[in-house]
DNA sequence: CGAACCCTTGACAGAAATCAACTAAGGTGG
DNA sequence: CCACCTTAGTTGATTTCTGTCAAGGGTTCG
């Protein structure tokens, strides 16, 4: 593991209150790996070994069945993902693999799950964090539920926008085919539908996204936070809220 | 309160583990409340007050969306819900109604919140409830994304036959509208689903299911216990693997 | 008994996936 | 450096799936 790579994890809500020692521990046990684009790190329904943290680079989780896959999420530095299976020993409901070149570090589950058992802050940060997934799963569910493509891609173009400060261009952070499997759709649908916004404010200039009309784009994307996540700008230095959705150790949005 | 009562949560996986004198208090700090059904217990956006135990009857998790409803899951007894709002100290993301005429326990989630504080084994045992949670979304969202309405409502009998010991024929456990909200299709179309289902050995006579053939079930289901949930049959008396799904204190199928 | 309500069925409309063709961009190997 | 190949993305045509609307049978409950 590489010197500045220890206080970055240290810094994640996860790791953050938990005890010197018991870190120290943690990190010794762990591995650090550098993994090129497009390698598979996990296979769904494998024993959960190991807690992986993103230092550098993107890592997709996605989900297959007979000849369907989906992407349920994409994960950027600094950022854990797969824990629930490593706090349950269960196998990986979901497989990995890395969208770019990555730098991984791999955490064996079973000293995570003993560190939890001794260290009641990290238990709580355990907590909250394993909160903040689920979370983050279910409004997932539920915009898959209740809105059709085209509202899930304003809604998203809504969220990215929002994301970069309420910016009126943005480019997408990945590809376009990625996108369209995390929100449920055909890239061939996901193209369409960009292009049915059009009329409401939405230009798409190759991988950029540029808004003219915000209040139209509002209007078809109907943004809530009980769908969307908890608007970045509403500040929560309070652990007990759910953090923005992309600071670092925080959610798996795209 | 009543007198059985308390040791039925009791001996629910959430407060198996933790400190006697804990689990008093926070029982003393609880409310017993009796609703008729069809009642509204808790509206999305709502800040979450009370973590939520059902005793009796049944409680619908439901998202609404504009005009668009979802059934997000049902809650039997005896089994928490809301839990990960509680922790977070933020808003309910789904709402809550009675089915049935239900019994509720309420736990004020400020003395939740402190109690998982103090006493490191309620911390685990919240721990591995969460990350249980947690997969049981991640099923509930791949189902919707891999499977179409056909499969979905086959793996649907599938689970429910295997639940009640791989029985051939079974009583739908709720209102066929609701099944197909839970489904993510209309009532309409779960009809039809289920008829389509006929060639393959499923027979659907007022609220039973009856399968004739199970091998031909199988095959349009394609049932996979990473999407599934894991074979009841397979006992797991170890803690650290997702419990059967329906047993008490466990998780919110239908 | 009437009034809801649930469920089913049919007809239709709309949404989304699939298939095919084409462009553009990026990478590879000569 | 260029020809070639692969891949992402777009668009159109078509099929398939799903939702909507409407009607009717059956049941429950006041």
């Amino acid at each position: 593991m590489r010197d500045h790579e220890k206080p970055e994890i240290r810094k994640l809500p996860l790791f953050r209150d938990m005890q010197t020692e018991n870190f120290e521990r943690l990190m010794q046990a762990a591995y650090a790996q550098a993994f090129p684009a497009q390698l598979d790190l996990i296979h769904q329904g494998e024993p959960a070994d190991f807690l992986h943290i993103v230092m550098e680079g993107a890592v997709e989780l996605y989900a297959k069945w007979r000849s369907n896959e989906t992407t349920m999420a994409v994960v950027r530095p600094v950022s854990t993902f797969i824990l629930a299976a490593c706090i349950k020993d269960a196998p990986y409901l979901m497989s990995a693999r890395t969208v770019e070149k990555s730098r991984i570090i791999m955490i064996p589950a079973e000293d995570l799950r003993a560190t939890f058992r001794i260290d009641p802050d990290f238990a709580v940060s355990t907590i909250s964090e394993l909160a903040s997934c689920y979370r983050s799963v279910v409004r997932h569910a539920k915009e898959l539920k209740l809105r059709n493509s085209r509202e899930r891609v304003a809604a998203y173009i809504q969220r990215q926008s929002r994301r970069a400060g309420d910016a009126a261009s943005f480019i997408l952070p990945a590809e376009k085919k990625l996108l369209a499997s995390y929100l449920g759709m055909t890239p061939e649908n996901f193209s369409r539908a960009v292009k049915s916004l059009q009329p409401f404010g939405v230009v798409m200039d190759g991988p950029r996204i540029i808004i003219t009309d915000r209040g139209a784009l509002d209007q078809v994307a109907g943004t809530n936070p009980l769908i969307d996540g908890p608007d970045p700008s509403a500040e929560s230095p309070r652990l007990e809220t759910d953090g923005p959705s992309n600071i670092p150790g925080h959610l798996k949005v795209i």
